[in-house]
DNA sequence: AGCATTATTTTCAATGCTCGAAAAAAGAAG
DNA sequence: CTTCTTTTTTCGAGCATTGAAAATAATGCT
């Protein structure tokens, strides 16, 4: 669903009838949920009863969106519309969680914020975190996290004590699929495995349209697949993984022909993954070698993938997007390696170089559907289904 | 749901109300398609009304289940109630489709099948084929099979034609995890993925005691998983698939050292197999080789899937189960070099050595269902549900 | 202005599934 | 023969949903 729509349109798009619809509305109205627009149609005007478009009422709830990152912050306030009322961002460096706790670090955010937009004090309804790692079983924290101090404390919990709001922690791969899907109309229906490329390498998976499973499912430790036996230290300390041949720290690692055992970079500024980039589609030899490495981890990687979940399209996105090409040669030929890529035909691939859209995307519209569901539980069914 | 129930357990077991169970039962009972079991209760009699006990009403449909192996074909009867009423097995050679074709073949063991149960014949409703390889996306026939000629022509819509009856393929991988729910009441709801190690290896994975997908998804191409970049040569004409190290004949061929790139063994019989894990067992040095070789592609095997996919119990079966404890040493070193592994840990690995048992299950409740789902559709819920 | 046309929205009675409570049924225990 | 216990059925009510008809609110034409 996407905007205002007329009770009409609402009826053929969920399939019911219309006189369930006015009933429904006019329950949600009495709540509050949505509410009537009445903005002037700029369009030319029809023949027929006008029609009333019923939207989201925005003041009806607000949410605190927390984008955490290797390197930078991002809290953003939404309305129970959708819409983006506030920002604030942070950078952030290895030492930031050494100083301040997690928890605390997030709730001075949070004060900041609504500091900014009192109004939104009360009807705040829940925080949601996007976070990188993979997540306690039960929710509360990270057991392990490429961001710095960051694993260890369940700071959700903690966060949701101190300030009496559900906090839910949110792995960086679900969203990423979450996102992708409502990105792209095409993509709604379809099974997508999303790729993220940059400082880490990351996935999430839907099928048909689902996402499967409730916490940190629906991602994978794609990045973490290990790709050749005791191979390149990765950044988690295994050794092998794919990230450790694709994410930037690898590929500038091998285009300076340092030891794949040497410890990874902590951080690798985008200019210089930006310059290694050009000087591979100059010509530069240790650069190209470096991406075909990077392209055969990925492809091999997806070829692995395709042996059991059978995407329909594969989307690529952060940094790494732009070296798609650059990398190509070598994941196709991975791919028409195996059997299934062989008989199949492999995937439509797709390059989408922001990621933050679909993370942001995901993490709004996720988090909605959670206060649709949990907060606004026993009502009739609202879901912004679509 | 099993065997004969009474109203007051089905209600409790479904969760809906006895009143709504009446209702439920008194239709299912006027459309024949339960009956009221009188059968004298072998347990002491209690206090209160005596329950009366209801179940499928078995002659209410038939169906004939196939079951089509590398080196044999099994057809079986079975009825509305799940029994087997009868049963024929043919053996196969690698020339058998060359011979007949498949459809013919098929229609042959259902007239001997029939003629011996005439009375089914008019209650037959649908045949259902388990069948290894890769399906047509239309479920027509096969793309690829490990069976000889069985590829290439669409025998299911041909025997659909001649017999007017649906006649739907089904991976066995798939069956695999649809029996594994069903033979043990603890995996009904876990997410298990059920490993086949014999001729071929093969793969079925359950989420949360689902089963993903309708055709032939919810079944994985495991064992055609890339292991070893341009590796040992497999059945299916791809190199470095995890079964080119962990089949039979694979372990036969690294067992004499045949080099890893010689065409893969047509057959292997049982007792060559056995011998060799005899061998392995009392010390054998070359046995042992090749069983580490086939523990250690399975485990990275596994140690992928976890990056992707994370069950909560591993069903080894198979003729290579009763090997699980000469594999498990390298099976579980590449599960801990792995980050999911190391954090989240291994799990359960189970085996369960013969693996027809869970073919037949699942064929068979899968084949129930499409009864229930399919030609009994628009009728009020029956479902096996449990 | 008045009437026909058109599209949206609401009203209304009916359907179908479900439930809780009460009643009926069928035997065991005393 | 009565009391007790458990299963099963009956009954009336609640609720979401529906199709058809009515009401509504505009435009287009004479």
């Amino acid at each position: 669903m996407q905007g205002a729509q007329s009770r009409t349109a609402l009826a053929s798009l969920t399939g019911l009838s219309h006189a369930s619809m006015t009933a429904i509305m006019s329950d949600l109205l009495t709540q509050g949920l949505v509410a009537e627009v009445t903005a002037d149609r700029p369009d030319g005007r029809t023949r027929g009863r006008p029609a009333t478009f019923v939207n989201f009422a925005r003041t009806a709830a607000h949410a605190a969106l927390f984008e955490l990152d290797v390197n930078r912050a991002r809290l953003s306030l939404i309305d129970y519309g959708g819409v983006l009322v506030d920002r604030i961002e942070t950078e952030l460096t290895p030492g930031t969680f050494a100083g301040i706790a997690p928890c605390q670090f997030l709730s001075d955010r949070l004060d900041a914020l609504l500091a900014r937009t009192p109004a939104a004090r009360k009807t705040l309804r829940r925080v949601a975190i996007s976070v990188q790692g993979i997540l306690e079983r039960d929710g509360r924290g990270l057991r392990w996290s490429p961001i710095q101090h960051l694993a260890g404390a369940p700071f959700a919990s903690e966060l949701c004590d101190a300030r009496g709001l559900p906090v839910t922690l949110h792995k960086r791969g679900r969203l990423l699929a979450e996102g992708a899907r409502w990105l792209d109309p095409a993509l709604h229906e379809a099974s997508v495995a999303t790729v993220f490329v940059g400082s880490t390498v990351a996935m999430g998976v839907t099928f048909r349209g689902q996402i499967m499973g409730r916490g940190d499912e629906g991602a994978t430790e794609f990045g973490h697949m290990n790709h050749v036996p005791n191979g390149a230290l990765c950044r988690c300390g295994m050794r092998g993984c794919i990230e450790a041949y694709a994410a930037d720290y690898a590929v500038l690692r091998n285009a300076y022909s340092v030891p794949e055992t040497a410890p990874p970079a902590p951080a690798v500024p985008a200019q210089q993954y930006e310059m290694l980039m050009q000087r591979a589609e100059a010509g530069d030899r240790s650069a190209t070698h470096a991406f075909n490495l990077a392209g055969r981890a990925i492809g091999f990687g997806l070829s692995r993938l395709l042996a059991i979940y059978d995407p329909s399209h594969i989307l690529i996105v952060g940094p790494g997007a732009r070296a798609l090409e650059l990398m190509r040669p070598e994941i196709d030929q991975a791919i028409k390696a195996s059997l299934v890529g062989s008989i199949n035909g492999a995937p439509h691939i797709i390059a989408h170089r922001d990621e933050t859209e679909p993370i942001f995307k995901g993490l709004l519209m996720k988090t909605l559907n959670d206060i649709d569901q949990v907060d606004f539980a026993p009502l009739p069914n609202s879901g912004r289904a679509g």
